[in-house]
DNA sequence: AATACACATTGACAAACATCGATGTGAATG
DNA sequence: CATTCACATCGATGTTTGTCAATGTGTATT
Protein backbone atom coordinates (compact mmCIF):
# COMPACT_ATOMS: atom_id res chain seq x y z
CA UNK A 1 0.00 0.00 0.00
CA UNK A 2 1.54 3.37 -1.32
CA UNK A 3 1.20 6.68 0.52
CA UNK A 4 -1.22 8.46 -1.69
CA UNK A 5 -3.64 5.19 -0.71
CA UNK A 6 -3.03 5.52 3.11
CA UNK A 7 -3.48 9.56 2.60
CA UNK A 8 -6.93 8.62 1.39
CA UNK A 9 -7.75 6.50 4.18
CA UNK A 10 -6.69 8.73 6.64
CA UNK A 11 -8.56 12.07 5.04
CA UNK A 12 -11.31 9.09 5.14
CA UNK A 13 -11.00 8.78 8.58
CA UNK A 14 -10.39 12.50 9.71
CA UNK A 15 -14.22 13.43 9.87
CA UNK A 16 -15.36 12.93 13.25
CA UNK A 17 -19.07 11.16 12.22
CA UNK A 18 -16.73 8.84 9.62
CA UNK A 19 -14.59 7.79 12.44
CA UNK A 20 -17.65 6.67 14.29
CA UNK A 21 -18.80 4.66 11.34
CA UNK A 22 -16.04 2.41 11.14
CA UNK A 23 -15.62 1.89 14.72
CA UNK A 24 -19.44 0.61 14.35
CA UNK A 25 -18.29 -1.35 11.00
CA UNK A 26 -15.40 -2.74 13.59
CA UNK A 27 -17.93 -5.19 15.95
CA UNK A 28 -19.90 -6.05 12.49
CA UNK A 29 -21.61 -5.83 9.11
CA UNK A 30 -24.16 -3.03 9.77
CA UNK A 31 -26.92 -2.05 7.04
CA UNK A 32 -26.96 1.78 6.28
CA UNK A 33 -30.82 2.23 8.09
CA UNK A 34 -28.71 0.77 11.37
CA UNK A 35 -26.13 3.50 10.87
CA UNK A 36 -28.34 6.16 10.16
CA UNK A 37 -30.00 5.66 13.19
CA UNK A 38 -27.32 6.03 15.46
CA UNK A 39 -26.79 9.75 13.80
CA UNK A 40 -27.56 12.93 13.61
CA UNK A 41 -27.36 13.40 10.03
CA UNK A 42 -29.31 13.51 6.82
CA UNK A 43 -29.92 10.13 5.23
CA UNK A 44 -27.88 11.60 1.82
CA UNK A 45 -24.89 12.67 4.14
CA UNK A 46 -24.97 8.93 5.25
CA UNK A 47 -24.71 8.10 1.72
CA UNK A 48 -22.13 10.34 1.17
CA UNK A 49 -20.11 9.57 3.87
CA UNK A 50 -20.35 5.67 3.01
CA UNK A 51 -19.20 6.54 -0.55
CA UNK A 52 -16.26 8.17 0.71
CA UNK A 53 -15.72 5.47 3.27
CA UNK A 54 -15.61 2.34 -0.10
CA UNK A 55 -13.76 4.77 -2.72
CA UNK A 56 -10.87 4.73 -0.34
CA UNK A 57 -11.22 0.97 -0.04
CA UNK A 58 -11.74 0.69 3.73
CA UNK A 59 -15.88 -0.44 3.67
CA UNK A 60 -17.35 -2.61 1.21
CA UNK A 61 -21.18 -3.29 0.51
CA UNK A 62 -22.82 -6.29 -0.05
CA UNK A 63 -26.86 -5.51 -1.41
CA UNK A 64 -29.41 -7.31 -0.44
CA UNK A 65 -32.75 -6.17 -1.61
CA UNK A 66 -33.59 -2.72 -0.70
CA UNK A 67 -30.61 -2.98 2.41
CA UNK A 68 -27.16 -2.25 1.56
CA UNK A 69 -24.45 -3.98 4.24
CA UNK A 70 -21.47 -2.22 5.03
CA UNK A 71 -18.69 -3.68 6.36
CA UNK A 72 -14.65 -3.33 6.51
CA UNK A 73 -12.57 -4.37 4.05
CA UNK A 74 -10.17 -7.06 5.80
CA UNK A 75 -7.26 -6.64 3.16
CA UNK A 76 -7.12 -2.84 3.32
CA UNK A 77 -7.83 -2.72 6.92
CA UNK A 78 -4.72 -4.71 7.10
CA UNK A 79 -2.40 -2.88 4.89
CA UNK A 80 -3.57 0.34 6.51
CA UNK A 81 -2.99 -1.09 10.13
CA UNK A 82 0.86 -2.40 8.88
CA UNK A 83 1.54 0.89 7.53
CA UNK A 84 0.73 3.09 10.63
CA UNK A 85 1.90 0.02 12.92
CA UNK A 86 5.44 0.12 11.28
CA UNK A 87 5.49 4.08 12.14
CA UNK A 88 8.35 4.24 14.77
CA UNK A 89 9.26 7.80 17.22
CA UNK A 90 12.76 6.42 17.33
CA UNK A 91 14.76 9.84 17.87
CA UNK A 92 18.03 8.67 16.02
CA UNK A 93 20.10 10.77 13.49
CA UNK A 94 19.05 13.88 15.07
CA UNK A 95 21.53 16.48 13.08
CA UNK A 96 20.52 19.44 11.62
CA UNK A 97 22.58 19.73 7.94
CA UNK A 98 21.91 23.32 7.41
CA UNK A 99 24.81 25.36 6.19
CA UNK B 1 -7.80 8.77 23.37
CA UNK B 2 -10.63 9.41 22.26
CA UNK B 3 -12.28 9.94 18.91
CA UNK B 4 -11.97 13.26 18.40
CA UNK B 5 -8.16 12.94 19.02
CA UNK B 6 -7.38 10.00 16.48
CA UNK B 7 -9.79 12.06 13.57
CA UNK B 8 -7.30 15.19 14.36
CA UNK B 9 -4.59 12.70 14.26
CA UNK B 10 -6.00 11.30 11.29
CA UNK B 11 -7.24 14.04 9.38
CA UNK B 12 -3.46 15.44 9.69
CA UNK B 13 -2.51 12.77 7.97
CA UNK B 14 -5.01 13.19 5.07
CA UNK B 15 -2.94 15.14 3.14
CA UNK B 16 -0.29 13.16 1.06
CA UNK B 17 2.80 16.02 2.22
CA UNK B 18 1.86 15.66 5.99
CA UNK B 19 1.94 11.77 5.38
CA UNK B 20 5.52 12.13 3.74
CA UNK B 21 6.83 14.19 6.45
CA UNK B 22 5.61 11.83 8.88
CA UNK B 23 7.44 9.05 7.27
CA UNK B 24 10.18 10.72 7.24
CA UNK B 25 10.27 11.89 11.25
CA UNK B 26 9.57 8.17 11.41
CA UNK B 27 13.32 7.45 10.43
CA UNK B 28 14.21 10.11 13.31
CA UNK B 29 14.80 13.63 14.33
CA UNK B 30 14.40 16.37 11.09
CA UNK B 31 14.93 19.54 11.22
CA UNK B 32 12.76 22.06 9.81
CA UNK B 33 15.15 23.03 6.73
CA UNK B 34 16.26 19.29 6.08
CA UNK B 35 12.46 18.67 5.58
CA UNK B 36 11.56 21.82 3.45
CA UNK B 37 14.78 20.21 0.81
CA UNK B 38 12.69 16.96 0.07
CA UNK B 39 9.15 18.70 -0.91
CA UNK B 40 8.16 21.12 -3.73
CA UNK B 41 6.35 23.88 -1.62
CA UNK B 42 7.37 27.06 0.12
CA UNK B 43 8.83 27.52 3.82
CA UNK B 44 5.50 29.10 5.24
CA UNK B 45 3.52 26.09 4.06
CA UNK B 46 5.84 23.66 5.48
CA UNK B 47 5.22 25.70 8.59
CA UNK B 48 1.48 25.27 8.39
CA UNK B 49 1.92 21.93 7.92
CA UNK B 50 4.42 21.33 10.88
CA UNK B 51 2.12 23.37 13.11
CA UNK B 52 -1.12 20.88 11.86
CA UNK B 53 1.07 18.12 13.42
CA UNK B 54 2.06 19.43 16.22
CA UNK B 55 -1.35 20.65 17.44
CA UNK B 56 -2.62 17.10 16.85
CA UNK B 57 0.03 15.97 19.29
CA UNK B 58 1.74 13.38 16.59
CA UNK B 59 4.59 15.45 16.04
CA UNK B 60 6.88 17.20 19.09
CA UNK B 61 9.63 20.04 18.19
CA UNK B 62 12.86 20.68 19.95
CA UNK B 63 14.26 24.52 19.36
CA UNK B 64 17.69 24.87 19.25
CA UNK B 65 19.17 27.81 18.28
CA UNK B 66 17.84 28.72 14.89
CA UNK B 67 16.82 25.59 14.24
CA UNK B 68 13.43 23.82 15.16
CA UNK B 69 13.70 20.04 15.71
CA UNK B 70 11.17 17.88 14.54
CA UNK B 71 10.23 14.35 15.66
CA UNK B 72 7.11 11.91 16.44
CA UNK B 73 5.39 11.78 20.07
CA UNK B 74 6.05 8.29 21.45
CA UNK B 75 2.88 8.59 23.50
CA UNK B 76 0.62 10.29 20.88
CA UNK B 77 1.41 7.84 18.33
CA UNK B 78 1.59 4.70 20.56
CA UNK B 79 -2.21 5.50 21.58
CA UNK B 80 -2.67 5.82 18.09
CA UNK B 81 -1.63 2.95 16.96
CA UNK B 82 -3.55 1.11 19.62
CA UNK B 83 -6.74 2.88 18.33
CA UNK B 84 -6.13 1.64 14.49
CA UNK B 85 -4.57 -1.58 15.54
CA UNK B 86 -7.79 -2.45 18.02
CA UNK B 87 -10.04 -2.08 14.45
CA UNK B 88 -11.35 -5.48 13.32
CA UNK B 89 -12.63 -6.61 10.54
CA UNK B 90 -15.37 -9.24 11.26
CA UNK B 91 -18.29 -9.67 9.62
CA UNK B 92 -20.81 -11.20 12.43
CA UNK B 93 -23.81 -10.11 13.75
CA UNK B 94 -24.72 -9.17 10.06
CA UNK B 95 -28.97 -8.67 10.33
CA UNK B 96 -30.07 -5.98 9.31
CA UNK B 97 -33.12 -4.73 11.39
CA UNK B 98 -35.11 -2.56 9.46
CA UNK B 99 -38.77 -2.60 9.36
C1' DA C 1 24.89 47.65 14.82
C1' DA C 2 24.04 45.78 10.54
C1' DT C 3 23.27 41.75 8.10
C1' DA C 4 21.95 37.04 7.16
C1' DC C 5 19.57 33.05 8.44
C1' DA C 6 15.68 29.81 10.19
C1' DC C 7 11.30 29.75 11.02
C1' DA C 8 6.46 31.61 12.25
C1' DT C 9 2.52 34.54 11.23
C1' DT C 10 -0.65 37.12 8.40
C1' DG C 11 -3.81 37.89 4.66
C1' DA C 12 -5.69 36.38 0.49
C1' DC C 13 -7.67 33.07 -2.62
C1' DA C 14 -9.09 29.04 -5.17
C1' DA C 15 -10.28 24.31 -4.36
C1' DA C 16 -12.23 20.82 -1.60
C1' DC C 17 -15.60 19.45 1.76
C1' DA C 18 -19.77 18.56 4.90
C1' DT C 19 -24.31 19.22 4.88
C1' DC C 20 -28.99 19.63 3.37
C1' DG C 21 -33.51 19.55 0.53
C1' DA C 22 -35.21 17.77 -3.57
C1' DT C 23 -35.35 14.18 -6.63
C1' DG C 24 -34.15 9.70 -8.90
C1' DT C 25 -33.85 4.44 -8.81
C1' DG C 26 -34.69 -0.07 -7.86
C1' DA C 27 -36.93 -3.48 -4.88
C1' DA C 28 -40.74 -5.08 -2.16
C1' DT C 29 -45.67 -4.88 -1.05
C1' DG C 30 -50.57 -4.39 -1.35
C1' DC D 1 -49.90 -0.98 -11.22
C1' DA D 2 -49.68 2.20 -7.52
C1' DT D 3 -47.40 2.83 -3.34
C1' DT D 4 -43.90 2.45 0.00
C1' DC D 5 -39.35 1.73 1.40
C1' DA D 6 -34.04 1.94 1.30
C1' DC D 7 -30.69 4.16 -0.63
C1' DA D 8 -28.14 7.07 -4.28
C1' DT D 9 -27.56 11.28 -6.85
C1' DC D 10 -27.96 16.19 -7.83
C1' DG D 11 -27.58 21.09 -6.94
C1' DA D 12 -26.78 24.59 -3.72
C1' DT D 13 -24.47 26.67 0.23
C1' DG D 14 -21.51 27.85 4.00
C1' DT D 15 -17.09 26.26 5.94
C1' DT D 16 -12.58 24.42 5.92
C1' DT D 17 -8.22 23.70 3.77
C1' DG D 18 -3.73 24.00 1.11
C1' DT D 19 -1.02 27.20 -0.85
C1' DC D 20 1.61 31.35 -1.61
C1' DA D 21 3.73 36.24 -1.20
C1' DA D 22 4.73 39.44 2.15
C1' DT D 23 6.15 40.33 6.57
C1' DG D 24 7.46 39.52 11.47
C1' DT D 25 10.60 37.43 15.16
C1' DG D 26 14.44 35.68 17.24
C1' DT D 27 19.27 33.97 16.67
C1' DA D 28 23.79 33.98 14.92
C1' DT D 29 27.55 36.27 12.36
C1' DT D 30 30.42 39.88 10.72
Amino acid sequence: MNSIDVALICKALGDSNRLQIVKMLSEGEKCACNLLERFEITQPTLSHHMKTLCECGLVEVRREGKWSHYSLNCETLAAFQAFIGGLSCDKKNGECECR
